[in-house]
DNA sequence: TACTCTGTTGAATA
DNA sequence: TTATTCAACAGAGT
């Protein structure tokens, strides 16, 4: 599920939690969403902090404690987070709980591909440092844009789309959707754009990041009626635009849907 | 039963 | 060597 605005969405869960001290902490130690990760460090890092606050990045998230600690998360294929009533005990995905006195914060992921990570001591994480810009942000330049592209010149514009170090946050189905705001084929080679096509990519791909994120970043609200999400995963989808049975196929190792009226022209995938 | 999946990683391949 | 694709991870839903 998550992706740049569900991440948003999740790391605001905790917010209830900012300003109280985390009175003790339950896990699931051997899970796999701690591998290279301290468990023990964690708890005894943790327990008697006091949450601070969060920020986010892409896909990415820091939660900030008093006495230097960091949590960082990555909800991966499946992750979640949400804050319950106090005298919850952990479900059978809830591999990580901070208790507090009013409520307990939980990290839910059954999948187990979200990972969990520590850093103490004063200071910005390494793991939290050199982060490339975000889409909205404006070092993301028309210009790094280009550059970028073609770096990859040979790969679909999609897999450009995914790389976390281009387009933090952005996951299939806003690939999908930037693609077929854009009009054009998800299995374009990036170096075959045009400068207005690569303008187009820019300003889209903004401008969905902007508005998932004042949608389904603060209220899990649905984006605008006629995107392409809310016929993403149905079985015969049609194009909100022009009604034509949406195509799929693979494209960079992922699902992709895209119109074969509004999106041609380009290579076929493949 | 068999096949799908909104993600990332490291190995295999071109 | 460099860039890209693929299999693996693990569980739930169809």
């Amino acid at each position: 599920m998550p992706e740049l605005a569900e991440v948003e969405y999740f790391r605001r869960q905790w917010d209830s939690g900012f300003g109280s001290l985390v009175i003790a902490v339950a896990s699931h130690p051997k899970m796999r969403v701690f591998r290279g990760t301290d468990v023990a460090a964690l708890q005894k890092a943790l327990t008697g902090a006091r949450l601070l606050g969060s920020e986010g990045h892409g896909k990415q998230m820091l939660f900030r404690f008093s006495g230097g600690a960091s949590l960082g998360i990555h909800l991966g294929m499946s992750g979640r987070l949400r804050a319950e009533a106090t005298g919850m005990s952990p479900g059978k995905h809830d591999h990580l709980m901070l208790l507090q006195e009013q409520r307990s914060l939980v990290y839910c992921d059954p999948r187990m591909f979200g990972r969990l990570r520590l850093a103490v001591g004063n200071g910005v994480p390494e793991w939290w440092r050199n982060l490339p810009p975000t889409v909205i942000s404006p070092a993301f330049t028309r210009t790094l844009l280009a550059e970028q592209l073609m770096r990859r010149r040979r790969s679909p514009v999609k897999a450009a789309l995914l790389d976390q170090d281009l387009f933090p946050g952005v996951g299939n189905w806003m690939a999908d959707e930037i693609m077929w705001q854009i009009k054009m084929h998800p299995a374009t080679r990036a170096g075959d754009l045009n400068v207005l096509q690569q303008h187009d990519l820019w300003r889209v791909s903004r401008r969905i990041c902007r508005t998932a994120l004042k949608t389904i970043g603060v209220d899990w609200s649905e984006p605008p009626k006629n995107w392409l999400i809310h016929r993403h995963w149905q079985k015969r989808g049609r194009c909100p635009r022009d009604g034509t049975l949406l195509d799929h196929g693979t494209i960079a190792g992922r699902t992709t849907v895209w119109c074969p009226v509004c999106q041609k022209g380009a290579a076929q995938p493949g």
